[in-house]
DNA sequence: CGGCAATGTTTACAGATGTAGTCGTTATGA
DNA sequence: TCATAACGACTACATCTGTAAACATTGCCG
C-alpha cells in the first residue's frame, strides 16, 4: 500500500552527501579512509571529514562501529532510498508531484539524449508488456 | 550545441521558491499580494515575504518595478529554466548525470503510476516517431 | 492638517552548514 | 618507558536560511 515512508534521518546536505557516497561505495571505513577518497577532490581537511561524519551519525544516517580506538562508519540508509526520497522531493516541489511531468520536462529540454530515450523506451516495454 | 548555461542568479531556497511560484503564476504583484497567496498556507507574516522578496531581488531572480510608493515584483528567470536547472542538478548529483537513470529509478521504485507510464509512453511516441 | 495605514529598508536572531582548529586520550614505535 | 602520532570529542566561526520586528517615509482619510 506504499505508505508515505517518513525518513528516519534528517536531511543530508551537499557536503555530507560526498561522504555518504564514499561509504555507499564501500562501507565500514575510517575517517582517514573517507578523507583519502574526498579530501583532495573537495579541498577538505581531515577535520572537516570528521565533523561531517559526526553530524551524519547524529542525524542517524551513519552507524559508527568501534574498531579499537577508532570507528568504522557505515550508512544506515540505502543509497536507493535516499535517492528515491530526493527525487520525490524534487518531483513534489517542482512538478506538482507528477513524475511524468518531470520526464516530459527532461524530454522537452533535450536533457534526454537519443540513447536515454531508447533506454527509457526499453524500460517501458519491460514495465508494461 | 547547448552550452552548460550558467544561471545568472544565486540559488533559490525552499522558502524563496514559494514566493517565486506565486509570481510565476502571475507576475507584477506587490508584497501584500504575494502574502495573500502564501502567508496563510505557510504561516508567514508579511514581513517574511518582504524579506524573501528583497533577497530574491538581490539574487537577481526578481525584478522590482516601482509603482507609486510600492513595488511590483516579476521573475527574471522563467520557471522552466529554473526547473530545468534544478532537475539537472539532481541528475548530476544523484544519477551521475544520466537522466535515463533517474527515469529508471522512478520506474523501479514505482514512483511512476500506471498513468504516468502511459503518459511517458505517449511522449516517447511523439519524440521518436 | 494631522494621525494612521501601508510600504520598503534595516536590523535581529536562532538554527543549519561549510570548514577547520584545539584538546584530551591512547596505542605504539624507538 | 616515553614522546609522538593518530583519533574522536569539543569548540569555533563565518555564511546562509527562516522568520520577523523596528524604523522611516509617505500617501490618504477624516
Amino acid at each position: 500500500m506504499n505508505t508515505p515512508e517518513e525518513p528516519v534521518h534528517e536531511r543530508i546536505t551537499e557536503a555530507e552527501l560526498a561522504v555518504m557516497d564514499v561509504l555507499w561505495e564501500r562501507p565500514r571505513r575510517t575517517a582517514a579512509e573517507v578523507c583519502d577518497e574526498v579530501c583532495t577532490a573537495r579541498g577538505w581537511s581531515l577535520a572537516t571529514v570528521k565533523t561531517l561524519l559526526s553530524r551524519l551519525v547524529q542525524k542517524g544516517a551513519l552507524a559508527s562501529e568501534p574498531d579499537g580506538r577508532r570507528f568504522l562508519y557505515t550508512p544506515l540508509i540505502a543509497r536507493a532510498a535516499y535517492v528515491g526520497g530526493e527525487s520525490r522531493r524534487l518531483v513534489d516541489r517542482l512538478f506538482g508531484g507528477s513524475a511524468a511531468s518531470l520526464v516530459a520536462h527532461l524530454a522537452e529540454t533535450e536533457a534526454l539524449t537519443e540513447d536515454d530515450l531508447a533506454e527509457i523506451e526499453a524500460l517501458l516495454k519491460e514495465l508494461r508488456p
